[in-house]
DNA sequence: CAAACTTTTCAAAAAAAAATGAAATAAGCA
DNA sequence: TGCTTATTTCATTTTTTTTTGAAAAGTTTG
Protein backbone atom coordinates (compact mmCIF):
# COMPACT_ATOMS: atom_id res chain seq x y z
CA UNK A 1 0.00 0.00 0.00
CA UNK A 2 1.88 3.36 -1.07
CA UNK A 3 2.26 6.16 1.48
CA UNK A 4 -0.01 8.93 1.02
CA UNK A 5 0.04 10.56 4.41
CA UNK A 6 3.07 13.48 5.30
CA UNK A 7 5.74 12.15 7.49
CA UNK A 8 4.12 13.55 10.59
CA UNK A 9 1.45 10.64 10.32
CA UNK A 10 -1.50 13.44 10.48
CA UNK A 11 -3.98 13.16 7.11
CA UNK A 12 -4.06 16.55 4.70
CA UNK A 13 -7.07 18.75 4.43
CA UNK A 14 -7.22 16.98 0.99
CA UNK A 15 -7.39 13.19 2.09
CA UNK A 16 -9.59 14.20 4.56
CA UNK A 17 -11.96 15.46 2.61
CA UNK A 18 -11.28 12.98 0.11
CA UNK A 19 -11.72 10.32 2.79
CA UNK A 20 -15.30 11.70 3.62
CA UNK A 21 -16.01 11.77 -0.15
CA UNK A 22 -16.31 8.45 -0.64
CA UNK A 23 -17.83 7.67 2.71
CA UNK A 24 -20.65 9.76 1.26
CA UNK A 25 -20.62 8.78 -2.24
CA UNK A 26 -20.71 4.84 -0.87
CA UNK A 27 -23.76 6.12 1.79
CA UNK A 28 -26.02 7.16 -0.84
CA UNK A 29 -25.27 4.71 -3.26
CA UNK A 30 -27.05 2.44 -0.95
CA UNK A 31 -29.46 4.55 0.10
CA UNK A 32 -30.35 5.12 -3.57
CA UNK A 33 -30.64 1.49 -3.84
CA UNK A 34 -32.86 0.84 -1.58
CA UNK A 35 -34.86 3.27 -3.07
CA UNK A 36 -34.34 1.26 -6.76
CA UNK A 37 -31.98 4.09 -8.11
CA UNK A 38 -29.23 3.27 -10.06
CA UNK A 39 -25.75 3.49 -8.52
CA UNK A 40 -24.45 6.42 -10.88
CA UNK A 41 -27.70 8.61 -9.19
CA UNK A 42 -26.10 7.87 -5.40
CA UNK A 43 -22.60 8.70 -7.27
CA UNK A 44 -23.94 11.57 -8.19
CA UNK A 45 -25.73 12.60 -5.27
CA UNK A 46 -23.09 11.63 -2.52
CA UNK A 47 -20.35 13.66 -4.22
CA UNK A 48 -22.32 16.95 -4.34
CA UNK A 49 -23.90 16.19 -0.94
CA UNK A 50 -20.21 16.67 0.40
CA UNK A 51 -19.25 19.45 -1.98
CA UNK A 52 -19.05 23.16 -0.86
CA UNK A 53 -19.27 24.81 -4.33
CA UNK A 54 -21.56 23.69 -7.03
CA UNK A 55 -19.61 21.67 -9.51
CA UNK A 56 -20.33 21.04 -13.52
CA UNK A 57 -20.59 17.93 -14.89
CA UNK A 58 -17.88 17.39 -16.37
CA UNK A 59 -15.84 17.66 -12.71
CA UNK A 60 -18.64 15.29 -11.81
CA UNK A 61 -17.60 12.95 -14.90
CA UNK A 62 -13.73 13.32 -13.70
CA UNK A 63 -14.26 13.12 -10.41
CA UNK A 64 -16.76 9.66 -10.25
CA UNK A 65 -14.69 8.27 -13.55
CA UNK A 66 -18.59 7.69 -14.72
CA UNK A 67 -19.42 8.56 -18.68
CA UNK A 68 -21.06 12.12 -20.03
CA UNK A 69 -24.37 9.86 -20.65
CA UNK A 70 -24.45 8.25 -17.17
CA UNK A 71 -23.83 12.04 -15.75
CA UNK A 72 -26.32 13.31 -18.28
CA UNK A 73 -28.89 11.05 -16.95
CA UNK A 74 -28.59 10.57 -13.44
CA UNK A 75 -28.61 14.75 -13.03
CA UNK A 76 -31.76 14.28 -15.45
CA UNK A 77 -33.18 12.24 -12.76
CA UNK A 78 -32.01 14.08 -9.76
CA UNK A 79 -33.27 17.44 -11.31
CA UNK A 80 -36.67 15.74 -11.35
CA UNK A 81 -36.56 14.58 -8.34
CA UNK A 82 -35.68 18.47 -7.22
CA UNK A 83 -32.56 16.37 -5.15
CA UNK A 84 -30.15 18.72 -7.31
CA UNK A 85 -30.56 22.27 -8.72
CA UNK A 86 -28.28 23.90 -11.13
CA UNK A 87 -26.72 27.32 -9.81
CA UNK A 88 -25.46 30.25 -12.06
CA UNK A 89 -21.65 30.71 -11.91
CA UNK A 90 -20.45 34.19 -13.13
CA UNK A 91 -18.68 33.94 -16.44
CA UNK A 92 -18.72 29.88 -16.91
CA UNK A 93 -21.50 29.10 -19.28
CA UNK A 94 -21.65 25.33 -17.73
CA UNK A 95 -24.55 24.24 -15.65
CA UNK A 96 -23.60 24.04 -11.62
CA UNK A 97 -24.96 21.32 -9.63
CA UNK A 98 -26.15 22.15 -5.70
CA UNK A 99 -27.08 19.49 -3.86
CA UNK A 100 -30.53 19.70 -1.95
CA UNK A 101 -30.40 18.86 1.32
CA UNK A 102 -33.45 19.31 2.69
CA UNK A 103 -34.44 15.32 2.97
CA UNK A 104 -38.03 15.77 4.25
CA UNK A 105 -38.35 17.27 0.74
CA UNK A 106 -36.88 14.99 -1.16
CA UNK A 107 -38.32 12.35 0.63
CA UNK A 108 -41.81 13.70 -0.09
CA UNK A 109 -40.77 14.26 -4.24
CA UNK A 110 -39.59 10.75 -4.51
CA UNK A 111 -43.26 9.58 -2.95
CA UNK A 112 -45.04 11.66 -4.95
CA UNK A 113 -43.22 11.15 -8.29
CA UNK A 114 -42.00 7.51 -8.07
CA UNK A 115 -44.86 5.45 -5.43
CA UNK A 116 -48.11 7.38 -5.97
CA UNK A 117 -48.44 6.47 -9.89
CA UNK A 118 -48.36 3.08 -8.96
CA UNK A 119 -51.02 3.37 -6.24
CA UNK A 120 -53.15 4.92 -9.11
CA UNK A 121 -52.82 2.02 -11.45
CA UNK A 122 -53.39 -0.29 -8.09
CA UNK A 123 -56.82 1.07 -8.01
CA UNK A 124 -57.94 0.80 -11.57
CA UNK A 125 -56.79 -3.06 -11.04
CA UNK A 126 -58.94 -3.13 -7.99
CA UNK A 127 -61.65 -1.60 -9.93
CA UNK A 128 -61.23 -4.48 -12.78
CA UNK A 129 -61.21 -7.49 -10.10
CA UNK A 130 -64.58 -5.67 -8.79
CA UNK A 131 -65.95 -6.17 -12.17
CA UNK A 132 -65.21 -9.51 -12.49
CA UNK A 133 -66.52 -10.42 -9.17
CA UNK A 134 -70.82 -9.37 -9.44
CA UNK A 135 -71.38 -12.52 -11.51
CA UNK A 136 -69.64 -14.71 -8.85
CA UNK A 137 -73.10 -16.06 -6.73
CA UNK A 138 -71.63 -19.08 -4.85
CA UNK A 139 -70.73 -19.09 -1.71
CA UNK A 140 -66.87 -18.52 -2.36
CA UNK A 141 -68.23 -15.15 -3.44
CA UNK A 142 -67.81 -13.84 0.30
CA UNK A 143 -63.96 -14.72 0.29
CA UNK A 144 -63.00 -12.51 -2.93
CA UNK A 145 -65.13 -9.32 -1.24
CA UNK A 146 -63.03 -9.93 1.57
CA UNK A 147 -59.91 -9.92 -0.10
CA UNK A 148 -60.68 -6.97 -2.37
CA UNK A 149 -62.08 -5.68 0.57
CA UNK A 150 -58.41 -5.76 1.82
CA UNK A 151 -56.81 -4.57 -0.98
CA UNK A 152 -59.08 -1.47 -1.26
CA UNK A 153 -58.13 -0.54 2.25
CA UNK A 154 -54.24 -1.00 1.76
CA UNK A 155 -54.51 1.54 -1.32
CA UNK A 156 -56.66 4.20 0.69
CA UNK A 157 -54.24 3.55 3.55
CA UNK A 158 -51.04 3.81 0.88
CA UNK A 159 -52.84 7.03 -0.47
CA UNK A 160 -53.16 8.78 2.53
CA UNK A 161 -50.43 7.77 4.55
CA UNK A 162 -47.06 8.10 2.04
CA UNK A 163 -47.68 11.35 1.01
CA UNK A 164 -48.24 12.09 4.90
CA UNK A 165 -44.83 10.27 5.92
CA UNK A 166 -42.43 13.58 4.56
CA UNK A 167 -44.22 15.41 7.49
CA UNK A 168 -43.88 12.93 9.87
CA UNK A 169 -39.97 13.00 9.32
CA UNK A 170 -38.96 15.27 12.24
CA UNK A 171 -35.35 15.53 10.95
CA UNK B 1 -60.69 -13.04 -29.98
CA UNK B 2 -61.96 -16.56 -29.21
CA UNK B 3 -65.54 -16.92 -27.91
CA UNK B 4 -64.58 -17.86 -24.06
CA UNK B 5 -67.89 -17.06 -22.51
CA UNK B 6 -71.31 -19.40 -22.83
CA UNK B 7 -73.55 -18.13 -25.20
CA UNK B 8 -75.82 -16.66 -22.64
CA UNK B 9 -73.25 -14.33 -22.11
CA UNK B 10 -72.46 -14.34 -18.83
CA UNK B 11 -69.08 -15.77 -18.04
CA UNK B 12 -68.73 -18.90 -16.01
CA UNK B 13 -67.35 -19.42 -12.05
CA UNK B 14 -64.27 -20.01 -13.30
CA UNK B 15 -63.56 -17.56 -15.56
CA UNK B 16 -64.52 -15.07 -12.91
CA UNK B 17 -62.29 -16.75 -10.59
CA UNK B 18 -59.50 -16.59 -13.31
CA UNK B 19 -60.16 -12.94 -14.19
CA UNK B 20 -59.24 -12.03 -10.78
CA UNK B 21 -56.42 -14.28 -10.83
CA UNK B 22 -55.19 -12.58 -13.31
CA UNK B 23 -55.71 -8.97 -12.01
CA UNK B 24 -53.85 -10.31 -8.63
CA UNK B 25 -51.11 -11.72 -10.33
CA UNK B 26 -50.45 -8.65 -11.69
CA UNK B 27 -51.23 -6.49 -9.01
CA UNK B 28 -48.91 -7.74 -6.87
CA UNK B 29 -46.09 -8.47 -9.31
CA UNK B 30 -46.24 -4.63 -9.73
CA UNK B 31 -46.31 -3.91 -6.27
CA UNK B 32 -43.38 -6.52 -4.81
CA UNK B 33 -41.42 -4.70 -7.58
CA UNK B 34 -41.62 -1.42 -6.13
CA UNK B 35 -40.12 -3.01 -3.26
CA UNK B 36 -37.59 -4.66 -5.32
CA UNK B 37 -38.72 -8.16 -5.18
CA UNK B 38 -38.18 -10.10 -8.53
CA UNK B 39 -41.19 -10.72 -10.45
CA UNK B 40 -42.14 -14.54 -9.23
CA UNK B 41 -42.07 -13.60 -5.88
CA UNK B 42 -45.29 -11.32 -7.10
CA UNK B 43 -46.58 -13.88 -9.24
CA UNK B 44 -46.43 -16.56 -6.09
CA UNK B 45 -47.86 -14.08 -3.73
CA UNK B 46 -50.28 -12.63 -5.82
CA UNK B 47 -51.95 -16.43 -6.83
CA UNK B 48 -52.22 -17.34 -2.99
CA UNK B 49 -54.02 -14.53 -1.82
CA UNK B 50 -56.71 -15.30 -4.27
CA UNK B 51 -56.74 -18.90 -3.32
CA UNK B 52 -58.93 -20.20 -0.80
CA UNK B 53 -57.33 -23.28 0.11
CA UNK B 54 -53.49 -23.70 0.54
CA UNK B 55 -51.48 -24.61 -3.09
CA UNK B 56 -48.67 -27.01 -3.31
CA UNK B 57 -45.31 -25.99 -5.05
CA UNK B 58 -46.45 -28.29 -7.92
CA UNK B 59 -49.73 -26.36 -8.27
CA UNK B 60 -48.05 -22.90 -8.21
CA UNK B 61 -45.08 -24.32 -11.02
CA UNK B 62 -48.25 -25.22 -12.88
CA UNK B 63 -50.55 -23.01 -12.81
CA UNK B 64 -48.00 -19.73 -12.71
CA UNK B 65 -45.86 -21.56 -15.78
CA UNK B 66 -42.52 -20.68 -14.13
CA UNK B 67 -40.14 -23.20 -13.23
CA UNK B 68 -39.47 -25.37 -9.71
CA UNK B 69 -36.24 -23.41 -9.16
CA UNK B 70 -38.03 -20.18 -9.13
CA UNK B 71 -40.64 -21.61 -7.43
CA UNK B 72 -38.57 -22.69 -4.69
CA UNK B 73 -36.58 -19.18 -4.18
CA UNK B 74 -39.85 -17.34 -4.74
CA UNK B 75 -41.24 -19.42 -1.74
CA UNK B 76 -38.20 -18.90 -0.02
CA UNK B 77 -38.16 -15.04 -0.27
CA UNK B 78 -41.76 -15.12 1.12
CA UNK B 79 -41.68 -17.20 3.87
CA UNK B 80 -38.86 -15.25 5.39
CA UNK B 81 -41.02 -12.01 5.13
CA UNK B 82 -43.65 -14.50 6.36
CA UNK B 83 -46.02 -13.89 3.79
CA UNK B 84 -47.20 -17.16 3.07
CA UNK B 85 -46.83 -19.92 5.64
CA UNK B 86 -47.26 -23.62 5.02
CA UNK B 87 -50.37 -25.52 6.04
CA UNK B 88 -50.84 -28.87 6.82
CA UNK B 89 -53.07 -30.86 4.19
CA UNK B 90 -54.11 -34.53 5.35
CA UNK B 91 -52.92 -37.31 2.95
CA UNK B 92 -50.27 -34.97 1.11
CA UNK B 93 -46.81 -35.34 1.67
CA UNK B 94 -45.97 -31.79 0.15
CA UNK B 95 -46.06 -28.28 1.71
CA UNK B 96 -49.23 -26.65 1.12
CA UNK B 97 -48.91 -23.09 0.82
CA UNK B 98 -51.34 -19.82 1.94
CA UNK B 99 -50.89 -16.24 2.23
CA UNK B 100 -50.39 -14.31 4.83
CA UNK B 101 -53.17 -11.61 4.42
CA UNK B 102 -52.35 -9.26 7.05
CA UNK B 103 -50.82 -6.41 5.29
CA UNK B 104 -49.55 -4.81 8.38
CA UNK B 105 -47.65 -7.17 9.78
CA UNK B 106 -45.90 -7.99 6.12
CA UNK B 107 -45.05 -4.97 5.85
CA UNK B 108 -43.70 -4.30 9.35
CA UNK B 109 -41.90 -7.59 8.52
CA UNK B 110 -40.48 -5.90 5.43
CA UNK B 111 -39.02 -3.36 7.30
CA UNK B 112 -37.61 -5.33 9.86
CA UNK B 113 -35.92 -7.74 7.35
CA UNK B 114 -35.13 -5.50 3.86
CA UNK B 115 -34.65 -1.86 5.25
CA UNK B 116 -33.27 -1.76 9.36
CA UNK B 117 -30.11 -3.71 8.67
CA UNK B 118 -28.91 -0.98 5.76
CA UNK B 119 -29.69 1.68 8.81
CA UNK B 120 -27.23 -0.16 10.46
CA UNK B 121 -24.51 0.05 7.71
CA UNK B 122 -25.30 3.56 7.31
CA UNK B 123 -24.51 4.36 11.03
CA UNK B 124 -21.21 3.03 10.33
CA UNK B 125 -20.36 4.76 7.40
CA UNK B 126 -21.56 8.15 9.43
CA UNK B 127 -18.49 6.63 12.03
CA UNK B 128 -16.60 6.98 9.88
CA UNK B 129 -16.79 10.24 8.34
CA UNK B 130 -16.82 11.23 11.94
CA UNK B 131 -13.02 9.65 11.95
CA UNK B 132 -12.31 11.55 9.08
CA UNK B 133 -13.00 14.29 10.46
CA UNK B 134 -11.54 15.94 13.43
CA UNK B 135 -7.93 16.46 11.67
CA UNK B 136 -9.96 19.19 9.34
CA UNK B 137 -9.81 22.16 10.87
CA UNK B 138 -10.27 25.55 8.96
CA UNK B 139 -13.15 27.15 7.94
CA UNK B 140 -14.62 24.34 6.22
CA UNK B 141 -14.76 22.11 8.72
CA UNK B 142 -18.08 23.49 9.78
CA UNK B 143 -19.83 22.61 6.62
CA UNK B 144 -18.58 19.09 7.07
CA UNK B 145 -19.96 19.17 10.16
CA UNK B 146 -23.39 20.70 9.51
CA UNK B 147 -23.77 18.04 6.20
CA UNK B 148 -23.02 14.92 9.32
CA UNK B 149 -25.06 16.07 11.44
CA UNK B 150 -27.51 16.20 8.74
CA UNK B 151 -27.40 12.31 7.89
CA UNK B 152 -27.07 11.63 11.64
CA UNK B 153 -30.66 12.78 12.24
CA UNK B 154 -31.82 11.36 8.69
CA UNK B 155 -30.37 7.80 10.39
CA UNK B 156 -32.22 8.40 13.69
CA UNK B 157 -35.13 9.67 12.02
CA UNK B 158 -35.27 6.40 9.35
CA UNK B 159 -34.35 4.28 12.43
CA UNK B 160 -37.55 5.25 14.78
CA UNK B 161 -39.87 5.78 12.32
CA UNK B 162 -39.93 3.23 9.82
CA UNK B 163 -40.17 0.34 12.58
CA UNK B 164 -43.00 2.72 13.68
CA UNK B 165 -44.47 2.89 9.81
CA UNK B 166 -46.34 -0.82 10.47
CA UNK B 167 -48.41 0.82 13.40
CA UNK B 168 -49.76 3.57 12.01
CA UNK B 169 -51.22 1.58 9.13
CA UNK B 170 -54.56 1.49 10.16
CA UNK B 171 -56.34 -1.33 7.29
C1' DC C 1 -34.03 -49.39 4.01
C1' DA C 2 -35.07 -48.60 -0.51
C1' DA C 3 -38.17 -46.74 -3.82
C1' DA C 4 -40.93 -42.94 -4.95
C1' DC C 5 -41.73 -38.41 -4.49
C1' DT C 6 -40.61 -33.55 -3.02
C1' DT C 7 -37.70 -29.79 -2.44
C1' DT C 8 -33.37 -27.30 -2.66
C1' DT C 9 -29.26 -25.84 -4.78
C1' DC C 10 -26.50 -23.98 -8.19
C1' DA C 11 -24.14 -23.56 -12.77
C1' DA C 12 -25.57 -21.94 -17.04
C1' DA C 13 -28.83 -19.34 -19.98
C1' DA C 14 -31.90 -15.65 -20.60
C1' DA C 15 -33.66 -11.31 -19.57
C1' DA C 16 -33.47 -6.82 -17.67
C1' DA C 17 -31.11 -2.78 -16.22
C1' DA C 18 -27.40 0.39 -16.44
C1' DA C 19 -23.34 2.44 -18.51
C1' DT C 20 -20.91 3.89 -22.49
C1' DG C 21 -19.61 6.88 -26.21
C1' DA C 22 -20.43 9.02 -30.35
C1' DA C 23 -23.64 11.58 -33.08
C1' DA C 24 -27.13 15.05 -32.77
C1' DT C 25 -28.82 18.96 -30.65
C1' DA C 26 -28.70 23.08 -28.07
C1' DA C 27 -26.82 27.17 -26.16
C1' DG C 28 -23.58 30.92 -25.49
C1' DC C 29 -20.32 34.00 -27.50
C1' DA C 30 -17.43 36.70 -31.01
C1' DT D 1 -24.26 34.18 -38.29
C1' DG D 2 -20.88 30.91 -37.58
C1' DC D 3 -17.76 28.90 -34.17
C1' DT D 4 -17.04 26.80 -29.88
C1' DT D 5 -18.42 24.53 -25.97
C1' DA D 6 -21.92 22.07 -23.29
C1' DT D 7 -25.56 18.76 -22.98
C1' DT D 8 -28.78 15.28 -24.43
C1' DT D 9 -30.07 11.26 -26.80
C1' DC D 10 -29.86 6.67 -28.00
C1' DA D 11 -27.96 2.37 -30.22
C1' DT D 12 -24.68 -0.69 -28.54
C1' DT D 13 -22.03 -2.95 -24.92
C1' DT D 14 -21.45 -4.30 -20.33
C1' DT D 15 -23.02 -5.65 -16.00
C1' DT D 16 -26.36 -7.36 -12.93
C1' DT D 17 -30.36 -9.83 -11.86
C1' DT D 18 -33.54 -13.42 -12.58
C1' DT D 19 -34.93 -17.72 -14.38
C1' DT D 20 -34.16 -22.26 -15.76
C1' DG D 21 -33.35 -27.15 -15.36
C1' DA D 22 -30.95 -30.87 -13.87
C1' DA D 23 -28.37 -32.92 -10.18
C1' DA D 24 -28.15 -33.37 -5.25
C1' DA D 25 -30.30 -33.67 -0.98
C1' DG D 26 -34.01 -34.56 1.85
C1' DT D 27 -38.56 -37.01 3.18
C1' DT D 28 -42.00 -40.15 3.64
C1' DT D 29 -43.93 -44.69 3.55
C1' DG D 30 -44.52 -49.44 2.00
Amino acid sequence: MPHLSPINGKQSIQETEQAIEIESIDFFVRMMSILGMPRSVGEIYGLLYFSAVPLPMDQIVSRLGISIGSASQGLKTLRSLKAVRTSYVAGDRRDHYLAETEFRRLFSNFIKEEIMPHMESAKERIAKMEEALPVQDEKSAEFYKIRIEKLKRLTRAGGRLLPALAGLLKL
